[in-house]
DNA sequence: ACGATACAGAACACTTTGTTCGTTTTTATT
DNA sequence: AATAAAAACGAACAAAGTGTTCTGTATCGT
């Protein structure tokens, strides 16, 4: 691939999310988007064709290297999906990517609807460890949505806890240990 | 009042809440809102400063009713909590203004806000009954999010339970019970 | 060094926004 | 029924945003 694809697309996404951080969605504008990344009107429609392709690129980059599966200690241990969670937290914390910055702006629910995708595929194989009391997708749901909103929360008390301690509440919380 | 700006004001929310049913918020616009509700252009925005505002208009219109504190036969009952969602549900579903399409269009993140801050309230009076072996916060944010998120599983499944049995699963999966 | 291609920048037709203003209709009141 | 006040109409407006098309220039891979 041509660099200066690569360069002008990297321009675009980091000016996407540096105003995202200061407004909403549905007020940013292309030409604040391209003033922002320094970019011509016309290359911006060639790699983008409207502001709702650029924000599912943006939400493919974000979160898809949090939930690459990568060599996990915790396989086999009955903590193995607290471990799971605590290294996901732990990945958001550290990300390179500033995911906090985005999921605590004023278009924060838009990228919960990412983020609950990818959970409801972690939580779909731990579904069996919390019993049958309920249907299984009413559970499903639940589980990813509040552990979603859980990781809201931590992000909005500043992430003071250790991500471990945040594992920990959500298993307690639903019953689990 | 006049009766002129309620007929106005009335045909300007139907009109905005029929849109929402069929596209997102952000994509609809001011002309599309007073095509639908036969006004002229000026009208609207002698009634409404901006759409953002309108929004807020209709949650108003459409959340407060179901928040109201009525007559509550549950006063006192050890399963006082698990009677006042049920008659939450019990309203969304009866109730005239069709909250369950709102809820389920493609902008129903936008009214999940709404209703979890009200939701809060609720929460807030029981908050007791779950013990503190998590922080305050921590379960009042988990508690109004996993029932906003189990309300809306419920609208998609078409309703199907009653409202009294989704009160009972909410309340099995929150441990309480 | 070469052709290919990505970019800049300007121009464009078009839509949307929010405001203004004179006219017409409806209302509450007498 | 007559009247003054209030509200809605509708046309026109500048301003801003959208998405496309074009030409010339710069940069890339080979």
């Amino acid at each position: 691939m041509d660099r200066r694809q690569i360069k002008t697309r990297k321009a675009i996404l980091r000016a996407f999310r540096a105003l995202l951080e200061k407004k909403r969605y549905d007020h940013i504008t292309v030409q604040e988007i391209i003033d922002g990344a320094d970019v011509g009107r016309s290359t911006f429609y060639t790699h983008f064709e409207t502001k709702d392709l650029l924000l599912d690129a943006l939400c493919g980059d974000m979160f898809h290297h949090i939930f690459e599966d990568d060599p996990c200690p915790w396989v086999g241990r009955d903590d193995e999906l607290e471990g799971k969670l605590a290294h996901i937290l732990w990945h958001i914390r550290d990300s390179r990517s500033d995911l906090s910055g985005i999921l605590l702006s004023d278009s924060s629910e838009l990228f919960m609807t990412y983020f609950k995708a990818h959970l409801r595929g972690v939580f779909e194989e731990y579904i069996a460890l919390f019993g049958e009391a309920v249907p299984r997708d009413f559970l499903l749901n639940h589980l990813t949505g509040s552990f979603a909103e859980a990781v809201l929360w931590w992000l909005r008390e500043g992430m003071t806890l250790s991500p471990e301690a945040v594992a920990g509440y959500f298993m307690k919380i639903t019953g689990k240990r």
